[in-house]
DNA sequence: TACAAGTAAGTTTTT
DNA sequence: CTTACTTGTA
């Protein structure tokens, strides 16, 4: 410890891990097991990087999901403190925006353009659609999700839509024809509005940094070093990024676990690890395969799933840790006994003096979790959820930013259309009418005039109040927080008109306003918001936060610190509880199987299931049960569902077999809570 | 042309 | 359960 080399970066770390840390210069390539401290190596390296006299902001972290930015940049500012300027990251789609709003104009992109989210996206095709009269009577004309996957994948894997329908969507390939008239009309519209959509983010930040080379010595001279985590999750285009920034340095790291690639459904392509690596054959390569996390009966668990990949690269984790219970296999009657054994599991363990937030239930699709949600409810169990439902997406949180966007952006008529049909009397033709009329505005107040000349008639009245609404919004632009309260107060009366469920809906508009604060600009928050959405989550945390100044401390009673966590498996990707449930896990769900009767999905879509399970079960320290229904009320092939193929395959030992209706009988579900109210637990 | 009401169908995962 | 499309009415 006193030794002259030994460094406060580098404590605790084993071998493997320290030579991560420790090699700084040029191309490196770690592949990191599940568990294996892969962050905490990288937070290592960083604060190593710092130590030597780089400055933070010198650094670029970029990651495939915001939350693994948010926790791995989160986690580096602890290690080496503030202060000394802050390590420049986050999503590849974040930082394309950044360098679009400062550089776009060199390859003709106007910098107030606007960032569009899915539902935006699925809002235009469906216009294009029937404007094309591709709807109505072709019935099988694919829906708007389906040409949106179709026309992103194309974009992502940089192939011809043609390619796509072969390889994923057969049935489809006799409409190609109108799939590229419609790709066609989508990249017309984006570009006559300056809207931008997700993928554009990734395609004009390639564009940027090939074609200007100012662009890309800027980029170069200011991030000498780059690391990039959750590689395997990247696509071709991140890829591309990727090569972009090495620059001539190259000091270049990227990490990540083929085993844990779940994100081919949107393009990634988890051969970019061993890629990399042909790419750059001088790469440094480290392997992590000590386990610091799980029990090893567990990982004898994970180790099973990933024998079964049929393209896999061999990894065997390990761990010290010998000891544990075998992984529970629960078999429910159907999905509301399987929502009262996960209850009561949940209420067993945390009377053993877990903590309710070391415990975590995972499920694939955010509605599996509803019936728990239900027993939740009754039990008053508190919890939050991460993953699915998306609070900007919400239709009430879109009528009220509609507004601010037009002022953000005049030409975007897509916000203007939105905020047209809210008005009595407007319609799909008079909205139409009225966007010809405000085209080619320069600014809000352009637009605001074009609607009052329109405004004739007993049909005005509210024409009227929305160009007076974006005349004071365009007024006070400079304060976002004022803007958000000044679309709020016009939209209220719209929104009890609009929606049954609406005092629910008014409070999603306050946290909205109270998440807003923070920013100066209306074009950075509004930005911020497609890229970064808050969810229904980490909102309710910023409101519960310390910052946020009282409104009314009626119905806000006090957030328990202690939640319970239901999460999609995706979005626990690279988090850990102490106890994990693992819920819904029946054949057809995992894998998904969209038509029981066709033929099984091929080896590509079936690994990607089975890495999906790998992820969940990984996630878990001491404690794990997967549970499934035998049947289901809805969805996936009514009547018998057997539990997930893959868990069936793995030899018998592994998994603990239970029925929930012998568990359930075992802890007395009914009287048992009430037995233990003498027990002093989290304030109630 | 606007809009309400009623019917039918299709449901993942994230930026 | 949600939304897309149809039908009927003002």
């Amino acid at each position: 410890m006193s030794a002259a080399r030994s460094s406060p970066s580098l404590h605790g770390l084993n071998p493997a891990q320290t030579q991560a840390a420790t090699t700084l210069e040029g191309p490196m390539l770690v592949i990191a097991g599940a568990g294996t401290g892969k962050t905490r190596t990288l937070v290592h390296r960083l604060a190593r990087l710092v130590e030597t006299g780089v400055p933070p902001d010198a650094i670029l972290l970029l990651t495939f999901t915001r939350r693994a930015a948010e926790e791995m940049i989160g986690r580096a500012m602890r290690l080496i403190g503030e202060g000394r300027g802050r390590v420049a990251g986050g999503t590849f789609h974040s930082f394309g925006n950044q360098m679009l709003r400062r550089h776009g104009r060199a390859i003709g992109l106007d910098s107030r353009f606007t960032v569009l989210d899915q539902a935006d996206t699925f809002e235009i095709l469906a216009g294009l659609r029937s404007d094309l009269r591709l709807g109505g009577r072709g019935r099988g004309f694919p829906r708007r999700e389906t040409i949106a996957a179709v026309l992103s994948k194309a974009v992502n894997h940089r192939t011809a839509v043609k390619e796509i329908l072969k390889r994923e969507y057969p049935h489809l390939l006799a409409e190609e024809k109108r799939l590229r008239t419609i790709a066609e009309g989508y990249q017309a519209y984006k570009k006559g509005r300056g809207l931008v959509d997700f993928d554009d983010l990734l395609v004009l930040l390639i564009r940027l940094l090939g074609e200007s080379s100012e662009a890309r010595s800027h980029v170069h001279e200011r991030f000498r070093y780059v690391m990039i985590d959750e590689y395997q999750d990247t696509n071709v285009l991140q890829a591309e990024v990727t090569r972009l920034l090495a620059g001539a340095q190259r000091n270049l790291m990227v990490v990540g676990d083929d085993a844990q690639s779940i994100y081919a459904f949107r393009g990634a392509c988890f051969r970019n690890l061993f890629d990399f690596h042909r790419e750059f054959k001088d790469a440094h390569l480290v392997t992590l395969e000590e386990n610091y996390r799980s029990t090893q009966p567990v990982l004898d668990l994970a180790n099973a799933l990933m024998g079964q990949m049929s393209q896999s690269f061999r990894k065997r984790l390990f761990t010290g840790r010998q000891e544990g219970e075998r992984p529970l296999l629960v078999e429910a009657r159907d999905e509301r006994e399987q929502a009262r054994w996960a209850a009561a599991e949940i209420k067993r363990v945390h009377a053993q003096g877990t903590a309710l937030s070391e415990i975590a239930v995972l499920f694939r699709a955010s509605y599996h979790a509803f019936p728990l949600e239900l027993e939740l409810g009754r039990l008053k169990i508190p919890y939050v959820k991460y993953g699915g439902f998306r609070f900007l997406e919400a239709a009430h949180v879109k009528d009220v930013l509609a507004p601010l966007r037009v002022v953000a952006n005049p030409n975007d008529d897509l916000s203007l259309g939105r905020a047209l049909l809210l008005c009595q009397g407007i319609g799909r033709a008079g909205a139409r009418k009225l966007q010809a009329a405000a085209a080619g505005a320069s600014d809000a107040c352009e637009v605001a005039g074009a609607l009052r000349q329109h405004a004739r008639g007993k049909k005005g009245g509210d024409l009227l109040t929305l160009a007076d609404l974006l005349d004071e919004l365009t007024r006070v632009r400079e304060a976002p927080a004022e803007c958000i309260r000044l679309a709020v107060a016009h939209y209220l009366p719209i929104l009890g008109e609009r929606f049954d469920d609406w005092p629910k809906r008014q409070r999603d508009l306050e946290q909205l306003a109270a998440i807003c604060v923070r920013y100066r600009s209306l074009e950075s928050m509004l930005a911020d918001l497609a890229i970064e959405p808050p969810n229904a989550a980490t909102a309710g945390q910023v409101l519960a936060g310390p910052d946020v100044d009282e409104q009314d401390g009626g119905h806000r009673e006090a957030a328990p610190r202690d939640r319970l966590v239901l999460s999609t498996i995706h979005s626990a990707k690279g988090l850990e509880w102490k106890a994990v449930l693992i819920i819904q896990a029946l054949d057809g769900c995992i894998p998904m199987i969209s038509d029981p009767f066709g033929e099984d999905p091929d080896d590509e879509k079936l690994d990607e299931d089975l890495r999906l399970l790998y992820v969940a079960v990984t996630r878990a320290r001491d404690w794990l049960a997967i549970s499934w229904p035998r049947s289901t009320a809805r969805g996936f092939g009514y009547g018998w569902a057997p539990e997930s193929r893959f868990l069936a395959d793995v030899k018998p030992g592994l998994l603990e077999r239970k029925r929930a209706a012998d568990l359930l009988r075992g802890t007395g579900r009914r009287s048992a809570p009430r037995c233990k109210t003498g027990r002093r637990r989290s304030g109630a």
